[in-house]
Parts: structure tokens; sequence; C-alpha cells
RNA sequence: GGAGGGAUACCCAAGCGGCCAAAGGGGGCAGACUGUAAAUCUGUUGUCGACGACUUCGAAGGUUCGAAUCCUUCUCCCUCCA
């Protein structure tokens, strides 16, 4: 490798090692990036998508991020539509039964997918697959000479089948075949990197494998961690309820983000965001030594955020609307207008009716507890005289302004 | 095929004839505090115009003055043996 060329890797090895959990092998990569340079041709990355819940979230997006910056490099990236297993269906689990989807359903999603993918992923330089099109017309012979490129000893080594096994917990002979089928995607995309999350680790080995087994350059295998919620702590998902989605809010976005704990700001900034590194050091030192408020910070990382998923204008309105509520202690000027015919109402009816609270039980409570404001004044009557503009708030975030 | 164990509110989990709308924890919500919807502390967490009533402890029946608790059947889950 010439002078010239080892500087260009090294480049590109800086920004792609950012936040990266695992690179299987790092030296191999570097030959792949010379060798790309010098001969003028693209990486193919490669990810795999499970078409069965469409709904992504920040958490999938430091892959995605990752893919974007390969293919800010020159890299093409190539995802694959698992739609095979997904129409399938796949029993494995002892718990729920996966649903099988029609094709209509994989295809819906798959265009779901595509529209939130945009927001990170340069669409010129993105391939989609579907991989029922290799993968559904395969024989048994086809699929026994896949299977016996692989044994049950390395099958094992995975820690879910080794510990289910010495559990005595079952093991479905057609669970070994996943890998394989993830394997034998790269096997036909001839892919040179395959991406996921560090659950993903095997897999990606077993494609690796896969790849020598067929006489082609092995992958190779790129972890990015996997990234804990707005709690800190479980990692991102839907079903905990700690997650930032992709098609949030400007201003839902902007409130999630404030209430991650103060440690996870600058794992977000060097997984979710573009922000430098250095500009991240810098801020950290800032913070540890105290001339930066982790606020502050915070607001900086919703902004950056809302401008990648939506716009900046959107961030700065988000933004000015949260100091308003919050700092100041504000009312919005955007809230809900409802229209009235009584003037005298029972407030905790009248609260439940109009959804800021969830029973008239509900609503007592939180008179009593003082969560309950008019105009900016805590209630303690329960009966009260509506007026024109009169606005209702109860907790810090649910307003209502009434108009007779 | 056989033998056991379990199913309780948003989640985990106690209760095993009345004192149970059901301990405790988590989560949620509210309040105080603040630097933010961080952290911490406190309160609250089935419904109903409500110091009483109604519904809730896997489902349906039954015993009892009275059942989450006892009996019967059913559904689902788990463990062990074959």
């Amino acid at each position: 490798m010439d002078n010239s060329i080892k500087t260009q890797v090294m480049r590109q090895m800086e920004l792609i090692e950012r936040g990266v959990a695992e690179i299987i092998p790092r030296e191999e990569l570097i030959q792949k990036l010379g060798k790309s340079i010098s001969t003028d041709k693209p990486l193919r990355i490669k990810l795999g998508l499970d078409p069965t819940a469409p709904d992504i979230h920040l958490g999938h997006t430091v892959v995605l991020n990752k893919l974007r910056q390969f293919q800010d490099l020159g890299h093409e990236v190539h995802l694959i539509i698992g739609d095979f297993t997904g129409r399938i269906g796949d029993p494995s689990g002892k718990s729920e039964t996966r649903k099988q989807l029609t094709e209509e359903e994989v295809m819906f999603n798959a265009r779901t997918y595509q529209e939130q993918i945009y927001k990170v992923l340069d669409r010129e330089k993105t391939v989609i697959h579907f991989n029922s099109k290799w993968l559904m017309p395969m024989q048994l012979a086809d699929v026994l000479t896949l299977a016996a490129k692989h044994t049950v000893a390395r099958m094992m080594e995975r820690d879910d089948f080794e510990k289910r096994y010495k559990e005595g917990l079952p093991i479905g002979i057609h669970e070994f075949m996943y890998p394989l089928m993830q394997g034998y995607d790269s096997v036909v995309l001839e892919a040179d990197v395959e991406m996921g999350g560090t659950d993903q680790k095997f897999n990606l080995l077993v494609g690796r494998q896969l790849l020598k087994e067929y006489g082609q350059e092995p992958q190779i295998a790129l972890t990015m961690p996997i990234l804990e919620g707005t709690d800190g702590v479980q990692k991102m998902s839907k079903s905990l309820g700690n997650y930032i989605g992709v098609s949030d809010e400007p201003y839902e976005m902007f409130g999630k983000t404030m209430s991650i704990p103060d440690e996870m700001i600058v794992r977000y900034f060097e997984l979710l965001t573009r922000v430098s590194m250095d500009e991240i050091k810098t801020m950290q030192t800032e913070m540890e030594g105290g001339s930066l408020n982790p606020r502050d910070a915070k607001i900086r990382l919703a902004m950056e955020l809302i401008t990648m998923y939506h716009s900046e204008a959107e961030a700065v309105a988000a933004r000015d609307k949260f100091q308003l509520v919050f700092s100041n202690r504000d009312i919005p000027d955007d809230i809900p207008e409802l229209k009235v015919n009584e003037r005298e109402v029972w407030l905790p009816k009248f609260l439940s009716e109009n959804r800021l609270v969830d029973s008239t039980s509900d609503g007592k409570r939180m008179i009593k507890q003082g969560g309950v404001k008019i105009n900016g004044e805590k209630v303690s009557a329960e009966n009260i005289v509506l007026e024109d503009g009169m606005v209702l708030q109860v907790g810090k975030r649910r307003f209502i302004k009434v108009l007779l």
C-alpha cells in the first residue's frame, strides 16, 4: 500500500471506527479499504432488515448512521428486506409464534421502512433487495448443500443456543437455518461488510464463514452498540416505551431528549448525530468542568436530532416552546382550544371528558394534589365557572383553552 | 402417555374464608426542589357526582351469611419422568 492510499484509508477508518462495538477483523477491513481506493471500487455494505416491525426509532438509527458514513465515504449500501422469513413465519421461541405476513403486508412495511430510512441514508447509494427472490426458489438439495457448510458444534457456539441447550429448553432445527439463510444473503450479494447490533455478532460471523465456504472473500462483521433508551438503562424499544421515534413530532422529540439522564448525553451525540468527535469531546470536558450545563448540551442534542428528522426551523420552534413551558413555566400559545356550551362545570368530569385526565376519579386526585391550574393558578374547588379564554392546565404539559 | 407446579391490577410479586380495591417493588402520574420531562424527597396510582355504591384476582359454574382464597369443569403456561 503506498503512502497516499494509506493516508486515505486511515482517514476513512477514523470515521468508521467512531462508536463501533467491534470490527472483526479490523486488519481485513483496512485491506479492503485500501483495495477499494486503489481500484476505485466501492465496498458493498450489507444490512438485513426484519419486515415485521416497521416503526423505526433512534436505536435503529445507530446502525443506519454508520451506513450513512460509509455512503459519505463513497461506499454502497445494500439493504436486505427479510421478507422470506416474514412470509414463512418463524415459529421459533417458546412464547409467541410469529405472525405470518402476507406479501402485501411485507411490501407495505418495506415501503414504510424506506420512507423513514431515507431520512438517514442517501437514496442514491442505497440498493434494496428482497431475500425471497433467492431463498424462495431453493430446492431441498440446495438447502442441504447450505446446511452442510456448517456444523452443529459451531452453531452451538451461539450463547442463546448454548444456554437453551444446557437448560434443556427446546431448540428447533429450523432455528439453525436462520443464521445460514442470513449468511446466504451475503453470499448472493458478495458483501464486503455486514453491519448489525452487537446482538447480531454470531449471525454476522456465520455469514463470514459461509462466504469462505462458497469460495468468496469473507465479509467483515461490524457491530454497533445497542442504544439505551430514554431511561438510560434498558435498551431502546417500543415495547418498553423508552424510545424516541424518527417520526415523533418535533416537540415530543425535544421533550423526550431532554428527559435522558445526563450520563447518556455523550453517547447519544456519538451514536446519533453527525457532530464531530472533537466537538463532542470538548463538550464532555466542559460538562465535567462545570462550564457547560448538561441541560444546554441536551438542548443542542435535541436540536441536532430534530434537524435531522424534521428541519432546523422546527428544531428552533420546539426549543422555544419548551423553554416557554418549562423554563419560564409559561403557557404555550398553540394549545388546543375547546368550544363549550355550559359555563358551570364539575371539573373532574369536565377534565376527563376532554381527556386531560383518565377518569373523574383521576381528576379528583389531580385537583387534590394541586396538579390542576386555571390561568396558572392552582385550583382546589371542583365546581367552577368557565370564562372565555380561560386556560386549564393539568400537570406540566396538558393544556386546553376554553372558548364560549 | 404419566406426575407435579402455576395463572393476582400497566409489569413483577405477596395474599390462601371475613380486617382485601387487594402488601411490597418497578413503571406511570402529581407536588416540592432544580439545571430539564436528570437526580433526590413526598404523595398518588379500579370506576362512579362518591365518606357510600359498583366492577376486578385466567374462564364458566358451585359451596357459604360471606370467596382472590374452598369444590367442579375448561383454557393457557411451566417443570420432571417416558
